[in-house]
DNA sequence: ATAAATGCAAAGGGTTTGCAAAGGC
DNA sequence: GCCTTTGCAAACCCTTTGCATTTAT
């Protein structure tokens, strides 16, 4: 497994915050910035763990918190209880598509919603500052054959 | 405070399944199903608590299963790290605006986002079959003056 | 009288925090 | 060497569960 180029955007935010690079952030950094898919903190603990390397519970939590921080990571909350985490990428702001049946989620981006939700909001005097969307459904692959795991 | 026709029907579930018609559940259906807020269970057992009566936490958990089951009842996660609820209403589906401020939430309904969301999954793959969508923003009220705990 | 609901307290999951030990800088 | 991070375990919050007691039917 290559070193994520946004790993190294971590780096130089560490190193920019004064705050040691240290082997679990970096490995914490890479599985979760090169991951395709959304991890929970356990999920990111146990992938480390496949890597040989082990790093705490608590550990994981703070370093998810200092890549909030640097703008690197996104929480995201599908309802189940915890929190996923996805890389940020370039995408200013994207929705999410679930399978109810294996766990995929799909991402993709529509302007109009964007506008839309300002609209209503503004339409009850709120002031806008985000929102989310989560379609839910059943993807191609399980409306065909069974569901597979994630 | 008169009580809710709502809870009429709840009654009339509870007789269907055979199922006793207590205080509890009367007082917590009450509260739950005539308030115009989204509550937390903590609120119910508080809000149930200044009308004299007095229920357990495990009582109100459990009678929001039942008032869940019953249909009367819906279950809305605002990513606060509980759930809140509200009384099934007959508009067929609504989205949610939530002050970021003093936790206020306003419904709307839009038939455009309907269409919108079918179309989308469609054209990923996706058999649509639900869809949630909250707007975060800051109210009229608290723009204004300071905000005021709901 | 019987079977179920209640309340309390303890357990359970995800997350946070306190503190001694380990390790970057 | 100083100061931060780490890991462990205890603490936390919301929610569920086990069990003796109360209650609707």
């Amino acid at each position: 497994m290559s070193e994520h180029p946004a790993v190294a955007r971590f780096v130089a935010y560490l190193r920019e915050q004064n705050l040691p690079v240290t082997a679990q952030r970096l490995a914490i950094a890479q599985t979760l910035l090169s991951s395709e898919r959304h991890l929970s903190a356990d999920e990111v603990a146990a992938e480390v763990a496949r890597g040989g390397a082990r790093v705490g519970t608590a550990t994981v939590y703070r370093t998810i918190d200092t890549l909030l921080a640097s703008g690197l990571l996104v929480e995201r909350d599908f309802g189940e209880g915890f929190r996923r985490f996805e890389p940020a990428r370039d995408i200013p702001h994207h929705e999410h598509l679930v399978c109810d049946q294996c766990g995929r989620v799909e991402e993709f981006r529509d302007e109009r919603l964007e506008r839309m939700t300002t609209i209503v909001a503004e339409s009850r005097g709120f002031a806008r500052q985000r929102h989310r969307l989560v379609i839910h459904g059943i993807c191609q692959a399980c409306q065909r054959g069974g569901p597979r795991l994630p």
